[in-house]
DNA sequence: GGTATATATGTGCATAATGCACGGATATGA
DNA sequence: TCATATCCGTGCATTATGCACATATATACC
């Protein structure tokens, strides 16, 4: 087996893992927190990115604009993001977790950390540095908007 | 930040990565291979467990059997899978990918491996490894149908 | 300035995907 | 044998999704 190969398969495993909605359906339950299960996705995304706009969050987890706008705008009924005029551009509203919705993400992000820290409790403190350090370096350029590198290989001809 | 949030942001961004239907779309379109969306994840899926049965293909991608059995049925119209009979089991049919499914996914492979070669064409051969092996490690008893470890949380109360 | 083009956002609408409930077949255990 | 559990597929209602379109704003070009 090519090393890409095994490299694919095993990511592909970690996107499994982390779309398994009864994981997210736990997490919220241990949490005690009550939120559709499609909504933390995308508030964790926000969370990480301090402002970002509609079309950057759709692009970010690939789906339509039109979708994740439905989705903000139940995240705003729950009041749990915030919708911030962009001082640039008059068209765009940058959308950031408001202080309820940073609430849940920490009450969320406890319950998370004691299940990966049990993960990882026989690991060496140097591997899990290793593990982070490179995971960190392969997605570099990669969890941006755009695709960047891939781009290389042309195939708009499809 | 903690490494274990720093860790789950980059899982995140991987799930994403591997999620964009864009990408399968261009890989789909750079090996001049014409398949609906939805099926090259589950036929990609098939490829790395020899045999599986529908539930247990249903569990590893985290939808409800009746979706996957769907998806399935397409599969089958196309002629990616076969279906074995289960010799223990009378109730089940084994599933795995039929030879044009090898090939489709073949084809799909030359292509990934290219990209994937070419993203990590800067580093160290060491480090490719070192990455290939701690993260095959994290994910040691996670890709599996259960939870496993995970589970030492009781969450049922919900 | 003025005009054409591009982008950001949201909504209507048709379609696709999904889950739940159910039924039939088989397996397992009492 | 009987009761219960599992595997699988299908009917059906609900939800999610994308596309096309409209509006507001931005950018480029003349």
């Amino acid at each position: 087996m090519h090393w890409t190969d095994k490299l694919h398969a095993i990511l592909m495993g970690v996107s499994d893992l982390t779309n398994r909605i009864d994981i997210d359906a736990r997490l919220l339950a241990a949490s005690n927190v009550k939120l559709d299960r499609a909504l933390l996705p995308l508030l964790s995304r926000l969370a990480l990115h301090e402002q970002m706009s509609t079309v950057e969050l759709a692009n970010l987890v690939g789906r339509d604009h039109s979708t994740v706008s439905r989705q903000l705008a139940k995240l705003e009924d729950l009041a749990l993001i915030e919708r911030v005029p962009s001082s640039g551009d008059r068209r765009v509203r940058m959308i950031c977790p408001s202080a309820k919705g940073k609430a849940l993400l920490g009450a969320v992000a406890k319950v998370r950390r004691q299940w990966i820290e049990a993960h990882f409790r026989d690991w060496p403190r140097e591997d899990i540095d290793q593990l982070i350090s490179l995971t960190g370096k392969m997605m570099e350029g990669l969890d941006e908007v755009s695709l960047g590198g891939i781009e290389m290989i042309e195939t708009r001809s499809a």
